[in-house]
DNA sequence: GTCTATAATTCGATAGAC
DNA sequence: GTCTATCGAATTATAGAC
Protein backbone atom coordinates (compact mmCIF):
# COMPACT_ATOMS: atom_id res chain seq x y z
CA UNK A 1 0.00 0.00 0.00
CA UNK A 2 1.58 3.35 -1.05
CA UNK A 3 -0.37 5.53 1.57
CA UNK A 4 0.88 2.68 4.41
CA UNK A 5 4.24 3.22 3.63
CA UNK A 6 4.17 7.13 3.30
CA UNK A 7 2.48 6.83 6.83
CA UNK A 8 5.50 4.53 7.95
CA UNK A 9 8.02 6.76 6.73
CA UNK A 10 5.98 9.62 8.72
CA UNK A 11 6.23 7.86 11.98
CA UNK A 12 9.24 6.54 11.61
CA UNK A 13 10.29 10.41 11.34
CA UNK A 14 8.66 11.41 14.54
CA UNK A 15 10.03 8.61 16.83
CA UNK A 16 13.52 8.84 15.65
CA UNK A 17 12.92 13.16 16.56
CA UNK A 18 11.31 12.60 19.52
CA UNK A 19 14.12 10.23 20.87
CA UNK A 20 16.86 12.77 20.10
CA UNK A 21 14.35 15.35 21.84
CA UNK A 22 13.46 13.56 24.85
CA UNK A 23 17.29 12.46 25.16
CA UNK A 24 18.39 16.12 24.65
CA UNK A 25 15.85 18.08 27.04
CA UNK A 26 14.06 15.49 29.30
CA UNK A 27 9.84 14.59 29.01
CA UNK A 28 9.27 18.44 30.20
CA UNK A 29 11.12 20.68 28.03
CA UNK A 30 10.46 18.40 24.34
CA UNK A 31 7.47 19.53 23.13
CA UNK A 32 5.58 18.71 20.52
CA UNK A 33 6.11 20.99 18.14
CA UNK A 34 10.10 20.82 18.74
CA UNK A 35 9.39 17.33 17.67
CA UNK A 36 7.80 17.95 14.94
CA UNK A 37 9.71 20.32 13.29
CA UNK A 38 12.85 18.33 13.80
CA UNK A 39 10.59 15.60 11.59
CA UNK A 40 9.30 17.90 9.19
CA UNK A 41 6.04 17.34 9.68
CA UNK A 42 3.11 19.13 11.26
CA UNK A 43 2.34 18.69 15.33
CA UNK A 44 -0.71 17.58 15.06
CA UNK A 45 0.18 14.25 12.59
CA UNK A 46 2.09 13.66 16.08
CA UNK A 47 -1.18 13.73 17.97
CA UNK A 48 -3.00 11.61 15.17
CA UNK A 49 -0.75 9.28 15.39
CA UNK A 50 0.19 9.07 18.97
CA UNK A 51 -2.84 10.28 20.86
CA UNK A 52 -0.86 12.45 23.17
CA UNK A 53 2.41 13.22 24.73
CA UNK A 54 2.67 10.02 26.95
CA UNK A 55 1.64 7.98 23.90
CA UNK A 56 4.39 9.53 21.72
CA UNK A 57 7.10 8.82 24.79
CA UNK A 58 5.43 5.60 25.27
CA UNK A 59 6.46 4.65 21.72
CA UNK A 60 9.52 6.35 21.33
CA UNK A 61 11.32 4.50 24.31
CA UNK A 62 10.15 1.11 23.45
CA UNK A 63 14.49 -0.29 24.02
CA UNK A 64 15.73 -3.55 23.84
CA UNK A 65 19.20 -4.00 26.00
CA UNK A 66 20.39 -6.53 24.01
CA UNK A 67 22.23 -7.63 26.41
CA UNK A 68 24.26 -10.56 25.53
CA UNK A 69 24.14 -14.29 27.42
CA UNK A 70 26.72 -14.38 29.89
CA UNK A 71 26.15 -17.92 30.70
CA UNK A 72 28.94 -19.02 28.14
CA UNK A 73 31.69 -17.02 29.98
CA UNK A 74 33.99 -17.82 32.37
CA UNK A 75 32.16 -16.13 35.80
CA UNK A 76 35.26 -13.90 35.96
CA UNK A 77 34.40 -12.25 33.11
CA UNK A 78 31.27 -11.01 33.52
CA UNK A 79 31.66 -7.70 35.21
CA UNK A 80 33.86 -6.41 32.79
CA UNK A 81 31.82 -8.09 29.59
CA UNK A 82 28.88 -6.36 30.98
CA UNK A 83 30.23 -2.88 31.67
CA UNK A 84 31.86 -3.24 27.96
CA UNK A 85 28.38 -3.49 26.66
CA UNK A 86 26.65 -1.13 28.44
CA UNK A 87 29.51 1.42 27.48
CA UNK A 88 28.92 0.52 23.74
CA UNK A 89 25.20 0.64 23.93
CA UNK A 90 25.03 4.00 25.77
CA UNK A 91 27.53 5.76 22.83
CA UNK A 92 25.79 3.74 20.06
CA UNK A 93 22.84 6.21 20.18
CA UNK A 94 21.15 8.48 22.95
CA UNK A 95 18.17 6.78 23.89
CA UNK A 96 19.53 5.08 26.91
CA UNK A 97 20.48 8.40 28.32
CA UNK A 98 17.12 9.53 27.32
CA UNK A 99 15.53 7.18 29.04
CA UNK A 100 17.15 8.11 32.36
CA UNK A 101 16.80 11.42 31.71
CA UNK A 102 12.85 11.36 31.62
CA UNK A 103 12.94 8.40 34.31
CA UNK A 104 14.15 11.69 37.09
CA UNK A 105 11.48 13.95 36.10
CA UNK A 106 8.62 11.49 35.26
CA UNK A 107 6.40 8.58 36.91
CA UNK A 108 5.83 6.96 33.89
CA UNK A 109 9.24 7.20 32.59
CA UNK A 110 10.60 5.89 35.81
CA UNK A 111 8.44 2.80 35.80
CA UNK A 112 9.85 2.15 31.63
CA UNK A 113 13.37 1.82 33.76
CA UNK A 114 12.24 -0.45 36.27
CA UNK A 115 10.85 -2.54 33.51
CA UNK A 116 13.81 -2.30 31.47
CA UNK A 117 15.39 -3.41 35.02
CA UNK A 118 13.38 -6.42 35.62
CA UNK A 119 12.69 -7.67 31.84
CA UNK A 120 16.01 -7.90 30.43
CA UNK A 121 18.95 -7.17 33.32
CA UNK A 122 17.45 -9.27 36.28
CA UNK A 123 17.33 -12.37 34.05
CA UNK A 124 20.92 -12.30 33.03
CA UNK A 125 22.01 -11.29 36.28
CA UNK A 126 19.83 -14.46 38.00
CA UNK A 127 21.81 -16.59 35.47
CA UNK A 128 25.58 -15.99 37.33
CA UNK A 129 24.09 -15.61 40.63
CA UNK A 130 25.14 -18.31 43.29
CA UNK A 131 22.01 -17.71 45.37
CA UNK A 132 18.94 -16.98 43.02
CA UNK A 133 17.16 -15.57 45.37
CA UNK A 134 19.74 -13.14 45.96
CA UNK A 135 19.58 -11.99 42.43
CA UNK A 136 16.99 -9.03 42.73
CA UNK A 137 19.75 -7.73 45.40
CA UNK A 138 22.58 -8.47 42.65
CA UNK A 139 21.37 -7.03 39.92
CA UNK A 140 20.07 -3.94 41.57
CA UNK A 141 23.53 -3.40 42.89
CA UNK A 142 25.37 -3.40 39.84
CA UNK A 143 22.18 -1.24 38.30
CA UNK A 144 23.44 1.73 40.81
CA UNK A 145 26.99 1.76 39.55
CA UNK A 146 26.15 1.17 35.99
CA UNK A 147 23.29 4.21 36.26
CA UNK A 148 25.70 5.94 38.42
CA UNK A 149 28.08 6.13 35.49
CA UNK A 150 25.74 7.32 32.68
CA UNK A 151 24.13 9.91 35.04
CA UNK A 152 28.21 11.20 36.10
CA UNK A 153 29.63 10.54 32.66
CA UNK A 154 26.92 11.47 30.09
CA UNK A 155 24.52 13.60 32.01
CA UNK A 156 26.11 15.12 34.58
CA UNK A 157 29.31 15.33 33.06
CA UNK A 158 31.91 15.76 35.91
CA UNK A 159 35.09 16.28 34.12
CA UNK A 160 37.54 13.30 35.49
CA UNK A 161 34.86 10.79 34.51
CA UNK A 162 33.87 12.27 31.56
CA UNK A 163 37.75 12.03 30.29
CA UNK A 164 38.19 8.64 31.07
CA UNK A 165 38.30 6.34 28.26
CA UNK A 166 36.37 3.14 27.77
CA UNK A 167 39.04 1.02 28.62
CA UNK A 168 39.60 2.74 32.16
CA UNK A 169 36.07 2.67 33.29
CA UNK A 170 36.43 -0.94 32.54
CA UNK A 171 39.14 -1.82 34.46
CA UNK A 172 37.54 0.20 37.34
CA UNK A 173 34.24 -0.71 37.42
CA UNK A 174 34.18 -3.91 36.25
CA UNK A 175 35.40 -5.53 39.18
CA UNK A 176 32.48 -3.80 40.95
CA UNK A 177 30.03 -5.20 38.84
CA UNK A 178 31.83 -8.78 39.18
CA UNK A 179 31.86 -8.42 42.69
CA UNK A 180 27.75 -7.46 42.89
CA UNK A 181 26.92 -10.34 40.91
CA UNK A 182 29.16 -13.41 42.15
CA UNK A 183 31.32 -12.58 44.93
CA UNK A 184 30.18 -13.74 48.14
CA UNK A 185 27.71 -11.70 50.41
CA UNK A 186 29.94 -9.43 53.15
CA UNK B 1 13.48 46.06 62.46
CA UNK B 2 10.10 44.16 62.76
CA UNK B 3 9.80 44.35 59.04
CA UNK B 4 13.22 42.85 58.73
CA UNK B 5 12.35 40.07 60.64
CA UNK B 6 9.02 39.74 58.98
CA UNK B 7 10.46 39.35 56.01
CA UNK B 8 13.69 36.72 56.91
CA UNK B 9 9.97 34.60 57.96
CA UNK B 10 8.63 34.83 54.61
CA UNK B 11 12.09 34.37 52.69
CA UNK B 12 12.33 30.92 54.86
CA UNK B 13 9.11 29.99 54.23
CA UNK B 14 9.91 30.36 50.72
CA UNK B 15 12.82 28.60 50.02
CA UNK B 16 11.73 25.96 52.80
CA UNK B 17 8.87 24.83 49.96
CA UNK B 18 11.28 25.43 46.82
CA UNK B 19 13.40 22.77 48.27
CA UNK B 20 10.39 20.23 48.46
CA UNK B 21 8.86 21.25 44.73
CA UNK B 22 12.59 21.09 43.42
CA UNK B 23 13.19 17.84 45.21
CA UNK B 24 9.60 16.33 44.24
CA UNK B 25 8.83 17.58 40.99
CA UNK B 26 11.89 18.60 39.08
CA UNK B 27 13.50 22.12 37.73
CA UNK B 28 10.44 22.20 34.90
CA UNK B 29 7.31 21.36 37.06
CA UNK B 30 8.04 23.03 39.85
CA UNK B 31 6.01 26.04 39.49
CA UNK B 32 6.65 29.34 40.81
CA UNK B 33 2.79 29.38 42.04
CA UNK B 34 2.61 26.11 43.39
CA UNK B 35 5.70 26.98 45.92
CA UNK B 36 3.90 30.09 46.82
CA UNK B 37 0.90 28.57 47.58
CA UNK B 38 2.92 26.17 49.91
CA UNK B 39 4.17 28.87 51.26
CA UNK B 40 1.01 30.42 51.78
CA UNK B 41 1.99 33.74 50.28
CA UNK B 42 1.32 35.26 47.04
CA UNK B 43 3.43 33.92 43.80
CA UNK B 44 4.66 37.90 43.56
CA UNK B 45 7.20 38.03 46.50
CA UNK B 46 9.04 35.59 45.32
CA UNK B 47 10.01 37.43 42.05
CA UNK B 48 10.33 40.13 44.38
CA UNK B 49 12.84 38.26 46.44
CA UNK B 50 14.54 36.46 44.38
CA UNK B 51 14.39 38.47 40.79
CA UNK B 52 13.01 35.76 38.92
CA UNK B 53 13.20 30.57 39.00
CA UNK B 54 16.72 30.69 38.60
CA UNK B 55 17.66 33.30 41.32
CA UNK B 56 15.19 31.34 43.69
CA UNK B 57 16.88 27.69 42.26
CA UNK B 58 20.19 29.25 43.37
CA UNK B 59 19.42 30.40 46.56
CA UNK B 60 17.17 27.36 47.49
CA UNK B 61 19.94 24.90 46.52
CA UNK B 62 23.10 26.20 48.41
CA UNK B 63 24.14 23.13 49.77
CA UNK B 64 26.58 21.45 52.32
CA UNK B 65 27.55 17.94 52.39
CA UNK B 66 29.34 18.23 55.75
CA UNK B 67 31.43 15.76 55.06
CA UNK B 68 33.85 14.50 57.92
CA UNK B 69 37.44 14.56 57.78
CA UNK B 70 38.78 11.69 56.80
CA UNK B 71 41.81 12.05 57.44
CA UNK B 72 42.06 10.94 61.07
CA UNK B 73 40.32 7.51 60.42
CA UNK B 74 41.71 4.04 59.62
CA UNK B 75 42.38 3.72 55.72
CA UNK B 76 40.28 0.97 55.02
CA UNK B 77 36.80 2.27 56.79
CA UNK B 78 36.80 5.14 54.71
CA UNK B 79 35.02 3.81 52.23
CA UNK B 80 32.51 2.60 54.41
CA UNK B 81 32.58 6.27 56.26
CA UNK B 82 32.18 8.07 53.23
CA UNK B 83 28.84 5.82 52.21
CA UNK B 84 27.49 6.28 55.43
CA UNK B 85 27.27 9.61 55.67
CA UNK B 86 25.93 9.76 52.37
CA UNK B 87 23.34 7.88 53.22
CA UNK B 88 22.37 9.49 56.19
CA UNK B 89 22.60 12.71 54.95
CA UNK B 90 20.03 11.64 51.92
CA UNK B 91 17.70 10.65 54.39
CA UNK B 92 17.95 13.67 57.17
CA UNK B 93 16.51 16.10 54.20
CA UNK B 94 15.64 15.73 50.24
CA UNK B 95 17.46 18.68 49.03
CA UNK B 96 20.25 16.35 47.74
CA UNK B 97 17.53 14.49 45.79
CA UNK B 98 16.01 17.51 44.72
CA UNK B 99 19.59 18.75 43.14
CA UNK B 100 19.95 15.97 41.43
CA UNK B 101 16.73 15.28 40.06
CA UNK B 102 17.16 19.26 38.46
CA UNK B 103 20.90 18.42 37.47
CA UNK B 104 19.37 15.91 35.25
CA UNK B 105 17.44 18.75 33.02
CA UNK B 106 18.62 21.51 33.85
CA UNK B 107 22.23 23.07 32.91
CA UNK B 108 22.26 25.25 35.81
CA UNK B 109 21.18 22.46 37.90
CA UNK B 110 24.13 20.34 36.47
CA UNK B 111 26.94 23.30 36.75
CA UNK B 112 25.79 22.83 40.65
CA UNK B 113 26.35 19.56 40.95
CA UNK B 114 29.98 19.60 39.27
CA UNK B 115 30.81 22.53 41.94
CA UNK B 116 29.68 20.14 44.84
CA UNK B 117 31.62 17.51 43.72
CA UNK B 118 34.80 19.48 42.89
CA UNK B 119 34.49 21.69 45.98
CA UNK B 120 33.24 19.66 48.96
CA UNK B 121 33.69 15.97 47.35
CA UNK B 122 37.21 16.13 45.67
CA UNK B 123 39.13 17.86 48.47
CA UNK B 124 37.96 15.04 50.84
CA UNK B 125 39.23 12.55 48.48
CA UNK B 126 42.42 13.71 47.98
CA UNK B 127 43.59 13.87 51.31
CA UNK B 128 42.89 9.88 50.99
CA UNK B 129 44.26 9.03 47.87
CA UNK B 130 47.48 7.84 47.31
CA UNK B 131 48.77 10.15 44.22
CA UNK B 132 47.59 13.24 43.98
CA UNK B 133 47.15 13.47 40.54
CA UNK B 134 44.56 10.59 40.45
CA UNK B 135 42.50 12.22 42.92
CA UNK B 136 40.27 14.12 40.41
CA UNK B 137 39.93 10.65 38.59
CA UNK B 138 39.39 8.41 42.03
CA UNK B 139 36.73 10.91 43.72
CA UNK B 140 34.91 11.03 40.19
CA UNK B 141 34.44 7.17 40.50
CA UNK B 142 33.41 7.27 43.43
CA UNK B 143 30.38 9.86 42.57
CA UNK B 144 29.30 7.42 39.83
CA UNK B 145 28.67 5.15 42.64
CA UNK B 146 26.89 7.35 45.41
CA UNK B 147 25.23 8.95 42.59
CA UNK B 148 23.96 5.53 41.11
CA UNK B 149 22.57 4.58 44.57
CA UNK B 150 20.85 7.78 45.26
CA UNK B 151 19.52 7.18 41.76
CA UNK B 152 18.10 3.84 42.06
CA UNK B 153 17.23 3.82 45.79
CA UNK B 154 15.69 7.30 46.23
CA UNK B 155 14.63 8.13 42.68
CA UNK B 156 13.72 5.67 40.00
CA UNK B 157 13.24 3.38 43.02
CA UNK B 158 13.97 0.36 41.82
CA UNK B 159 12.65 -2.52 44.46
CA UNK B 160 15.30 -4.26 45.21
CA UNK B 161 17.46 -1.13 46.16
CA UNK B 162 14.70 0.68 47.65
CA UNK B 163 13.97 -2.07 50.06
CA UNK B 164 17.90 -2.77 51.19
CA UNK B 165 18.70 -1.61 54.82
CA UNK B 166 21.78 1.05 54.97
CA UNK B 167 23.80 -1.64 57.16
CA UNK B 168 23.72 -3.97 53.94
CA UNK B 169 24.70 -1.11 51.74
CA UNK B 170 27.33 0.15 52.90
CA UNK B 171 28.50 -3.43 53.26
CA UNK B 172 28.44 -3.46 49.77
CA UNK B 173 29.07 -0.06 48.91
CA UNK B 174 32.04 0.48 51.60
CA UNK B 175 34.53 -1.76 49.93
CA UNK B 176 33.74 -0.42 46.43
CA UNK B 177 34.14 3.25 47.26
CA UNK B 178 37.14 2.10 49.37
CA UNK B 179 38.54 0.78 46.08
CA UNK B 180 38.10 3.49 43.81
CA UNK B 181 39.72 6.28 46.86
CA UNK B 182 42.63 4.06 47.83
CA UNK B 183 43.63 0.93 46.16
CA UNK B 184 46.12 0.55 43.54
CA UNK B 185 44.99 1.16 39.90
CA UNK B 186 44.00 -1.94 38.05
C1' DG C 1 -2.88 12.10 4.93
C1' DT C 2 -1.68 16.67 5.74
C1' DC C 3 -2.22 21.16 7.34
C1' DT C 4 -4.63 25.72 9.22
C1' DA C 5 -6.85 27.76 12.86
C1' DT C 6 -7.85 27.97 17.32
C1' DA C 7 -9.57 26.52 21.91
C1' DA C 8 -8.27 26.04 26.75
C1' DT C 9 -4.63 26.18 30.04
C1' DT C 10 -0.76 27.44 32.30
C1' DC C 11 3.39 29.67 32.96
C1' DG C 12 6.84 33.51 34.21
C1' DA C 13 6.95 38.13 34.88
C1' DT C 14 5.26 43.16 35.49
C1' DA C 15 2.63 47.29 37.05
C1' DG C 16 0.60 49.43 40.48
C1' DA C 17 -2.87 50.01 44.49
C1' DC C 18 -2.90 49.82 49.43
C1' DG D 1 5.74 44.49 52.49
C1' DT D 2 1.94 42.43 50.53
C1' DC D 3 -1.48 41.55 47.27
C1' DT D 4 -4.72 42.18 42.91
C1' DA D 5 -4.89 42.20 38.24
C1' DT D 6 -3.06 41.22 34.12
C1' DC D 7 0.16 40.81 30.12
C1' DG D 8 2.49 38.09 26.66
C1' DA D 9 4.15 33.87 25.52
C1' DA D 10 4.16 29.07 25.36
C1' DT D 11 2.06 24.70 25.79
C1' DT D 12 -1.16 20.46 24.75
C1' DA D 13 -4.96 19.26 22.35
C1' DT D 14 -9.08 19.61 19.18
C1' DA D 15 -12.04 20.70 15.02
C1' DG D 16 -12.32 20.79 10.53
C1' DA D 17 -10.94 22.32 5.62
C1' DC D 18 -8.51 20.50 1.64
Amino acid sequence: MTTARRSDATRAAILDAARERFAADGYERATIRAIARDAGIDPSMVMRYYGNKEGLFAAATTYELELPALGGLPARHVGAALVTHFLERWERDDVLTGLLRVAVTNEAGAERMRQLFTDQLLPVAAGVCPDPADAPRRAGLAASQILGMALTRYIVALGPVAGMTREEIVAWLGPTVQRYLTAEAP
